[in-house]
RNA sequence: GGCGACGUAGCCAAGUGGUUAAGGCAGGGGUCUGCAAAACCCCUAUCGGCGGUUCGAAUCCGCCCGUCGCCUCCA
């Protein structure tokens, strides 16, 4: 399969020793309940886990928390609470969240808080070797004797050094240069190390445990592209320094930005919104359809309407898959033309777009096919797996929220039946109606009739 | 200012040299149905603009217009 490497900017094939891959994705920092951008960013990797492991790959997937950092300590104190309470708080939604989502958890979830002795020794790696320097407390790293530095952002000295916005800090030796380990402010929490109490800089932590989880080396590191600089950047350097070896990571991924109104959701434009806020409003598996339907590279723009249009698709796809009760005699359906046509997809650097086509024809084909009586069954089968592969669950259909309502639309179902065979459409229509006007969408078919909850339509 | 990405139907979105330009949603017309719903069938784009390369371009090159991201914490 192919795919693309932020590192070259372009497709390589991929390929591994053997059948295991370390996967490391940038997680979040948990000062806050996440936003959508963090499902949007936990739900592409997670297919690309899913189809690797589909693939037959042993995928080791490591996954961190920043758990201590300035948006931290302050939300901490605006809070009134420790920064480990607050981070543990958000850690779990976040946890609850993705399993709604149904993301599956990553094998570890290190800390930076609980790998402070693996990170200090990394510093003072660096620090023997001459890649850092301590400055009252402060560590930084020496950008410059980093000569490949700037290979995955693809910029040079110049365009740092010149470009408008290096912060200017005296104590660093060069502008470029980046915090390794940060002193203790007062009313900060931190650790002890040889250059006296203080805190992981952002950009260590990563490297210290990507290392430290996956000894036999990073195959794919991702996270979303606001990372490439300066954090992925500068994990580079930190960590081909240490080791003296490279590639850190084989290969980069970098998914497209979720925005807002052409905005890119963010805390200081006030344009957020939360991913409870979205659970609140759309399915599970509408809001990863949506995520899933345009290239994981591709930003993607948040929009009420296009998740809703989502709620449909899944509905197709959901009665596509849905079993059928009439004989089939007219020979079976072969589905292996679709199942290629989405493995070559999902091949070609995830093109979930693409592989979604493939399924949605399979649905039309299915549907085709049991109108002619034949047998569906094992396509429907196919259409399963390739579903699940995305990770959308159509097995659980949507359920009113209000408790279990089916006992009495069933009683309505068998009054409405009793009516229509006495011909009394009238009454039996406004059943139906006020039913669906309720979420619940009656189907009348020769055997009977069919009732399901469906998430009554949001405006948008 | 520097680096990068993008601009395809009403909306979302594939396609990156040659096919009738995928798929989803929405819309229109049919079939089925007591009427619906679901499903099926049919219909709805010449690819931001201009120029160039080529037998041939949405697809390559140049310029222009527009949008976005990064350059600072950020999935």
């Amino acid at each position: 399969m192919k795919l693309y490497n932020t590192l070259s900017g372009r497709k390589e094939e991929f390929t591994t020793a053997d059948n295991a891959v370390g996967m490391y994705v940038c997680g979040i920092t948990p000062y806050a309940p996440s936003h959508i951008g963090h499902a949007m960013m936990s739900v592409v990797f997670d297919v690309v886990r899913r189809y690797l492991e589909f693939k037959g790959y042993a995928v080791k997937h490591i996954q961190n928390f920043t758990d201590v950092d300035d948006k931290i300590i302050t939300a901490a104190n605006e809070n009134g609470v420790s920064t480990e309470e607050l981070a543990e708080a958000n850690i779990a939604q976040y946890h609850d969240e993705m399993d709604t989502l149904n993301v599956l958890r990553a094998h570890v979830y290190p800390r930076a808080t609980t790998e402070i002795p693996a990170i200090v020794s990394m510093i003072a790696s660096l620090e023997e070797q001459g890649y850092a320097y301590n400055v009252n407390g402060d560590v930084y790293f020496r950008v410059g004797r980093k000569e490949d530095y700037g290979k995955l952002s693809r910029r040079s000295a110049e365009d740092l050094l010149y470009g408008a916005r290096v912060e200017v800090d005296e104590a660093k030796e060069d502008p470029r240069d980046f915090a390794l380990w940060k002193s203790q402010k007062p009313g900060e929490p931190a650790w002890d190390s040889p250059w006296g109490a203080g805190r992981p800089g952002w950009h260590i932590e990563c490297s210290a445990m990507s290392m430290r989880y996956l000894p036999e080396g990073v195959d794919i590191h991702g996270g979303g592209q606001d990372l490439i600089f300066p954090h992925h950047e500068n994990e580079i350097a930190q960590s081909e320094s240490y080791s003296q070896t490279q590639p850190f990571a084989r290969f980069w991924m970098h998914n497209g930005l979720l925005s807002i109104n052409e905005d890119k959701m963010s805390k200081s434009i006030g344009n957020v919104i939360t991913v409870s806020e979205a659970l609140s409003r759309f399915s599970p598996p509408a809001l990863r359809l949506f995520f899933l339907s345009s290239h994981y590279r591709s930003p993607l723009v948040y929009s009420v309407q296009n998740i809703n249009a989502q709620e449909r698709a899944i509905e197709r796809i959901r009665n596509a898959a849905a079993p059928r009760n009439g004989s089939a005699n007219g020979g079976m359906l072969d589905a292996s033309e679709y199942r290629s046509v989405f493995v070559e997809a999902m091949d070609d650097d995830f093109s979930t777009p693409r592989a979604l086509a493939a399924i949605f024809d399979l649905s039309r084909e299915i549907n085709r096919a049991a109108e002619q009586s034949k047998d569906v069954s094992a396509a429907q089968q196919t259409l399963r797996e390739l579903v699940d592969i995305l990770g959308i669950d159509i097995e659980h259909p949507p359920e009113d929220s209000d408790g279990d309502i089916a006992p009495f639309v069933e009683l309505l179902v068998d009054i409405r039946a009793e009516l229509r065979a006495a011909r009394q459409f009238a009454l039996a229509d406004k059943i139906r109606d006020e039913l669906t006007e309720r979420g619940v969408t009656l189907e009348d078919s020769n055997s009977g009739t069919e009732w399901r909850y469906r998430a009554p339509h949001q405006g948008g």
